[in-house]
DNA sequence: AGAATTCTGTAGCGTGCGATACAAAATGGC
DNA sequence: GCCATTTTGTATCGCACGCTACAGAATTCT
């Protein structure tokens, strides 16, 4: 019927993340992201919109391959409370291990874009809201099986916990050390502990 | 000698620390800054320097302002445990009585234009330090005095808390409610409290 | 008053921005 | 083989950006 795209857009749309990632909203342009996506602008335009729709769409991805397959993946794999611990864990890793230190794409935008765009605030809180509600779901979970003290209330600790990650993210950035990251997220475990 | 200025410096300033703090480093414009601080372009230029000089003392009068100004007054008017509770508190309130919801420019900063701007990073990773300085402080002295428990570490629940307060900032600005908030702090200044 | 110096407004520099017009190239259906 | 349709590269568009040249206004010193 017609001519057939030349790229993957599946592929273009990961490189696209990277650069939002890395970058933010406002400081990527257009001619960047084409360069780094390895097309022309008629092209980007084409098959994502504008800019803006282009950054929803890369921001989506993000909650797919980088949250959404990491909460399925650590409770696939662990019991509640170890669920908890390594996403925590994995979260403190990768942000250490990234030489770009681009630190969380949901925080990053949550800043960055969400204050100046009511609609992509909207879908960054209900992303943000997923992570809290894996703390939660977690908590409960663990709390009836009493691997975590009755006092500690599902609610709240996973607001803590989310805090806490959003905490860690910016130290990251900042290009903190694994002692203060570490120590950051320590006391918040140690409450799913039992008291001595 | 010469020409008077016929605007206050420190008052100007004090505005473009407004625009920077709401809307960030790229997105806000020299002229939107001019406009705002109520000048010329041209004078602008003259009394600060270029633009990113111009960040770079609207971030050192934020930090003398909103961050050493509060620590100087929570220590004179507060015991050492309930400064902390003091200061997290205040951030809360803070944070939801502004209709901006612009958040700590600290921490926007940290995300914002530290990770592309080596300086400015060292910079701000030294205003958070001594944030953290002040939760250390505080912490040691309360343990001292017996009103914190023995176990708790200054050094890394320092860590803890300022990983707390940047989350609070972070989910203040995507417009998080009162509950949340409170809900992120509560763990951490429990942690503070003796063990029942 | 006049000289020296600094500040101010206008006007514009070159650049990069997001976005688009347009024609050539490539595909599948008939 | 030709038509309809979509993709692609080139070449911009108008605009806002950070920044500056320049001349006139304002001030102090002599």
């Amino acid at each position: 019927m017609a001519r057939l795209k030349a790229f993957d857009e599946g592929r273009a749309l990961d490189v696209a993340v990277d650069c939002f990632w890395m970058r933010g909203y406002e400081a990527t342009s257009v001619r960047d992201l084409a360069d780094a996506m390895g097309i022309g602008g008629t092209s980007l335009y084409n098959a994502y919109g504008d800019k803006r729709a282009l950054f929803a769409r890369s921001l989506e991805r993000y909650a797919e391959r980088s949250m959404r397959d990491r909460i399925a993946r650590l409770e696939a794999a662990h019991k509640p409370k170890e669920a908890i611990a390594a996403f925590i864990a994995e979260i403190i890793d990768r942000s250490l291990k990234d030489p770009d230190r681009k630190g969380c794409m949901l925080v990053n935008s949550a800043l960055d874009v969400a204050p100046h765009d009511a609609e992509i605030g909207k879908v960054v809180r209900g992303y943000l809201d997923e992570i809290r509600g894996f703390f939660q779901r977690n908590i409960e979970a663990a709390r009836k099986a009493g691997q975590v003290p009755r006092r500690v209330d599902p609610e709240e600790m996973s607001g803590h916990l989310l805090g806490v990650v959003a905490g860690i993210r910016v130290l990251a950035r900042t290009g903190a050390k694994r002692r203060l990251l570490e120590g950051v997220a320590r006391p918040a475990l140690r409450l799913l502990e039992a008291t001595r």
